[in-house]
Formats: C-alpha cells, sequence, structure tokens
DNA sequence: TAAAAAAAGAACTAAAGTAGAACATTTATA
DNA sequence: TATAAATGTTCTACTTTAGTTCTTTTTTTA
C-alpha cells in the first residue's frame, strides 16, 4: 500500500485528470502535495509506478494514468462508525425500563427487570427516574399514544393537574391526570371514552410524575 | 485462529486503508493495537505475514497489504463487541437543533442554529437526523403537540403515510403525513380542523422524515 | 515456581521525504 | 525548424520517519 504522501498525490493527480482532463505537470504537484522541489515529486512518481498505481507513457510530458485507487468503504460506514465513537463518548443517563403501564400489576412489582434506557440529560436532572411504556390509549388526547415511553420521576405527592403514574387499591398501576378535590382524588383520562375515576385517598397513591415522553417512528 | 492481538492488528490495518487510502505506520499501529513497543508489532505482523494475512512489499515502508480476513473471529474480540454494542444501547448522540417547524422558514434557512439536542443513540443510528420544535396543532391527533420535539431523519423521498417534513414552494416547511397520488401530493394533518393540502408535485419536496418524538413535562 | 511467551526498550539500519542545482527532453511558437 | 519555454530526470546531501534486531523485563501458564 502507500505511504500518506504517495496517497496524497495519487489522489490529485486523479483528480485534475478527471476535473481538467489533463495530468498536472510536477510544478503543480509540488503546489499540491506541499513540497519545494521537483525531485521529491520525481520519486513519489517511481514509488507509484512500481506499486501498480500510475503508469507513465514514455517520452511525454504530462502523461500520467492512474492505474487504480485503493478502494474504499462507503462514506456512510465511515460516517456510522464515526457516530458510534461519538455516541460512545457521550454516555448519557440511564434509567430503568419498568414494563408496561396500564393496568394490572404496581410498578414495585416489576422492579426486577433489567432493561434500561438512556435518556437525555436535561430530561432527569434531579432525583430518582424510571421509565414506562405505555399501554392504551387514555391519555391519548394529551398525546400520549399506545407504545410510547413515558419518562417518570419518582414521587409521592403531585400537584393538581400532573400526570402521574397512581397505584389504585395497591394492585393497579396507571397514568393519569392527578386531581385532589375536598375528600376524593380524581383520576382523570385524556380521551373523551374514558371516564375520570373518582377515588378516596386512602384508596390510591402516586408513585411518580410524568416528565417526558419518547417515541419511536420505523 | 488468530490471537486476538493478531486479528485486532489485522482489521486496524485494513480498516486504516480503506479509510484513508494508505498504510498506517508502526507507530500507528502501537496505538490501535495498545502495545507500547515497535518491536511488538513488527512480531505480530511477521505472525500475519506467515499465515498468510497480509502481504509485505519487501524494503518498503508502509507497504502492506491485507490478503484476506478470517472467518471467525477470536472469542475475546467477540466479548469486547458485545460490551460495545451495550454501551451503545448506554449513549446518546447530539443533533442539531434546527429550530421550530410549523410555516415560514424552510429548514436550510435556520441550519446555521447551534443549538443540538442529545437523543438516545438508538434513535439515530444510520443517516443523517436534525430536531425541530413543533409548533401548533395539526398534528395532534397524531399525538404531535405543540412544543414536542421531532427528531427528524434527512432524506429527499418518503413513503405514503410517513409522517414527512415538507418544503411548500421553497418557502415553507410544514410537518404532516405525505400522500403521493397519481399527479399531486397530498399533505394530510392529523386534526380534523385542518385540511389536506393538495399540491403538484413541483411545488412540494421531502425534507426529512419523522423518526421520534421527545416531550418534556415541567 | 520454572519455563515459555509476550511486551518493553534501546540501538541500529533502512526507507521516505526534502531541497537545490544541473541537465535532458518535450512542447509550443516565432 | 530553430529556439525558448516548459517539463521531466538525475544527482548529491541531508533530515525525518519507519522498520529491524537484539537484550531485558514482565506476564502467563503449565
Amino acid at each position: 500500500m502507500l505511504t500518506p504522501k504517495q496517497y496524497k498525490l495519487l489522489m490529485f493527480i486523479d483528480n485534475t485528470i478527471k476535473e481538467k482532463g489533463c495530468c498536472p505537470s510536477y510544478e503543480e504537484m509540488k503546489e499540491a502535495v506541499g513540497i519545494k522541489s521537483k525531485s521529491g515529486i520525481h520519486a513519489l512518481i517511481e514509488e507509484l509506478i512500481e506499486r501498480e498505481f500510475v503508469r507513465k507513457i514514455p517520452h511525454k510530458a504530462r502523461a500520467l494514468e492512474v492505474v487504480r485507487i485503493p478502494r474504499f468503504k462507503p462514506k456512510d460506514i465511515i460516517e456510522e462508525e464515526k457516530k458510534i465513537k461519538l455516541a460512545l463518548q457521550n454516555s448519557s443517563a440511564q434509567i430503568p425500563l419498568y414494563g408496561k403501564i396500564a393496568a394490572g400489576t404496581p410498578i414495585e412489582a416489576i422492579a426486577y427487570e433489567n432493561d434500561t434506557l438512556s435518556v437525555p440529560f436535561d430530561m432527569v436532572e434531579r432525583g430518582e427516574f424510571y421509565a414506562l411504556q405505555v399501554e392504551g390509549e387514555s391519555m391519548i388526547e394529551a398525546g400520549i399514544m399506545d407504545g410510547d415511553i413515558a419518562v417518570i420521576k419518582r414521587s409521592n405527592v403531585a400537584e393538581n393537574g400532573q400526570i402521574v403514574v397512581a397505584l389504585v387499591e395497591e394492585s393497579e398501576a396507571t397514568l393519569k391526570v392527578w386531581r385532589k378535590k375536598k375528600d376524593e382524588i380524581w383520576l382523570e383520562p385524556c380521551n373523551k371514552d374514558y371516564e375520570t375515576r373518582k377515588l378516596h385517598p386512602s384508596q390510591v397513591r402516586v408513585q411518580g410524575i410524568l416528565r417526558g415522553i419518547m417515541r419511536k417512528y420505523h
């Protein structure tokens, strides 16, 4: 294979031939490669000829021919590899992914699951976070669709109007809008087809507050 | 079977040749393989030559050529690759945030903005991505709310039914469902209150395809 | 824990790159 | 076609970079 200088020169020759239709002179190559003497170019070209990247038509000036150039990886693959390297440096916050939420099991019950999800740092500044996959359509008018990932901040308390993970009767976890009335807690869906559940404070508690939604399209 | 070091070196040589067009020096190989002495590299290369994975032009510097790549990777390498894959799930990528989309300026016009956004790496593995903040309610039934961040993959083409960034009349960028009819392009909103725009193909072009949505609650 | 393998380091040799000048050949044009 | 201009070749001398070989040290493993 080639040395860096040889490669640079080869590419320059190939380019000028393709662009201008004729082979550059040694003077021009000097400029392009950044050396001050023609003898250097001569030596480089002799090497390129020996390694069969270039052919010379004897007894002619400006009569080089590029035989082959090293074959390359496609650009997009190189870019992807660069991205991977970059991404490996930028490790972002990891939060556990606890499975689906809608009906059924309370969050703790499935906390053993070991999946994690990476989320941008600015979503999870302070506090303890976890993620749930939303199941069902009950929050659709809040732009929360079936299959979305909900990023939840663990908390026991919520303010009126916040979307929370609520645990009902210690058995059913659900994502709803939290409203504390005089003697009741209202869990409001965001979907006309669903009804607000009105519960006694003893029947329900907050497990977390919705902090973000992430969705992937394929 | 090659030792992990040999394999790693072989892949490094192959890769640099394909990426940079020229053969790496021993000094560079030292770095790549993680050895502190050139003599080690020398030994490894002698081995690779012996086993005919690599060829050398005698009495030349930077004159190695990869003959073939082994079919099987050493175990250590496979394990290392698994680790990298795992790490990738835990990492994020930076993509540019180009401002808001709804009406007005085409994307290129605001491409100078220098904000970046970190997104989970698995959202943006291949291709070129950018982010836009959604303005308006026209896609609300697709769960895309005012203020959401749309993660977009740059593309000139789209399939029917995909949500795309469409540039209308070279001046107005908008997020809509793309439908190609016989002689028309339909840009469908996802909101009953908005109407589908029916355009001649010359009036509209795709700038990107929606790949993800991210939303933050406060 | 002794033998073998791998790695590090130093000293050395060889190749690549740089520079300038003189000279040879090809090309353009008067 | 003679000549000047442009281009290419060769030579010497030197610097930097690259590759080799050998000895010593460290690590592995039988």
